[in-house]
DNA sequence: CAAATTTTTGACCGATTGGACAAACGTTAG
DNA sequence: CTAACGTTTGTCCAATCGGTCAAAAATTTG
């Protein structure tokens, strides 16, 4: 092992390259779609041509998948760690917290996701069957001991945890409306705590038991 | 006035054709995006020849505006009809209750307003900041009553209709994922109900005043 | 340094794109 | 029936698409 990793061998300059290139393409197929998007478009948000972009990822797709992998990595991340052993409702409420920051702070992935959900999710099927699925199975699975246990209010763990997807990515893939609606005057950067407010009043309120 | 309405003149086999046409061209759109979609997928859904369809209409983006136009009429009903008469509690629930049930019979129509707010919403942006910010603002004004009259809790009656948005919308546009995750046995037709149950529980045990 | 290797580029390819156009075909009113 | 009008199609076009390739330029290695 020489190069840290087990990626394939690669030098310093196919590192930076690579990389330029798929920031570059977060860019472009975040706000295009796959089909929506160029390789011109995404070699020149790179600033390099066509032919040399083509010499560090082969097809398109390969830009696509690649972007996919890594996405889905980090964004799964807060849900894992949603854990049986800390208080409930406190677990509940950071994993809103966390899920709202990354709409806030990575919404070019979240509208990448989205794009791909949005046609059909042609790339990752498999994976939402999959892996994902079994996540989420688990998941509600502490839920529902939560449930049980009379530390939150009894309902569905799955519906649970998609208005949950649904509430904190949506100022993520609508935040061009979010700010429309809003105004120029709340419209801006308070915005996202405005929505943290709301949300963990939402759904503190809503889950608590009855005392 | 000859043809009853304000449209250019218009023979039978037009109208026929035209219906025709955005038919195919909402299910196109709405899975591929206005650049991802092209005139000739148009044209074969709707079971006729490219050049017959730049008859009808004889620009891609004529029939996305036309599209577009007819949606968000529709689309804004169930906002519109958010009234000051009756139980704000009652009213609430009644505008979750329709907005999901237009998120299972208008699938297309949700995907294709996803689609162009992903996108940067480039095609309609006025109308958002000027139509639609018009209408939620009367609307928050509204909830704002009720919030001051004790009827409902205190909180932030735009981020409210945002999540009302989200949590219903999610079933339309990521459908794909939903499906996926809740597996064949919950994933059927079912899941409407199951979602109404989950969102009435959610929003209305959250929103209600402290007694 | 010089040789080997990696990176970059310009020119090019076939396929597909949105759209134009005139000719052919249908339909209908007089 | 026939002339006028509405509809459909085949053909064509320039622009753009994803991708190739050989040669030039830059970099690394010995």
């Amino acid at each position: 092992m020489t190069t840290g990793t087990d990626h394939p061998r690669r030098t310093r300059i196919q590192q930076e390259k690579r990389e330029l290139i798929l920031e570059a393409a977060l860019e472009v197929f975040s706000t295009n779609g796959f089909r929506g998007s160029t390789i011109d478009q995404i070699a020149e948000a790179a600033g390099m041509s066509k032919p040399n972009l083509l010499y560090y990822f082969r097809r398109k797709e390969d830009i696509h998948e690649t972007l996919m992998q890594r996405l889905l990595d980090t964004w799964l991340a807060p849900l894992r760690e949603l854990d049986d052993i800390g208080d409930p409702l406190t677990e509940l409420r950071s994993y809103i917290r966390r899920k709202l920051e990354m709409a806030r702070d990575f919404p070019r992935e979240s509208r990448l996701f989205a794009n791909e959900i949005l046609q059909g999710a042609p790339r990752i099927m498999p994976l939402l069957a999959g892996e994902l699925k079994t996540l989420v199975d688990e998941k509600a699975a502490v839920i529902k001991g939560w449930m049980r246990a009379g530390k939150i209010a009894r309902t569905d763990p799955w519906h649970l945890i998609f208005s949950i997807w649904a509430t904190t990515q949506h100022y993520a893939d609508f935040d061009v409306q979010v700010r429309a609606v809003l105004g120029p005057n709340r419209g801006g950067d308070g915005r996202f705590e405005d929505a943290a407010r709301f949300l963990e009043q939402l759904f503190l309120d809503g889950l608590k038991p009855k005392t």
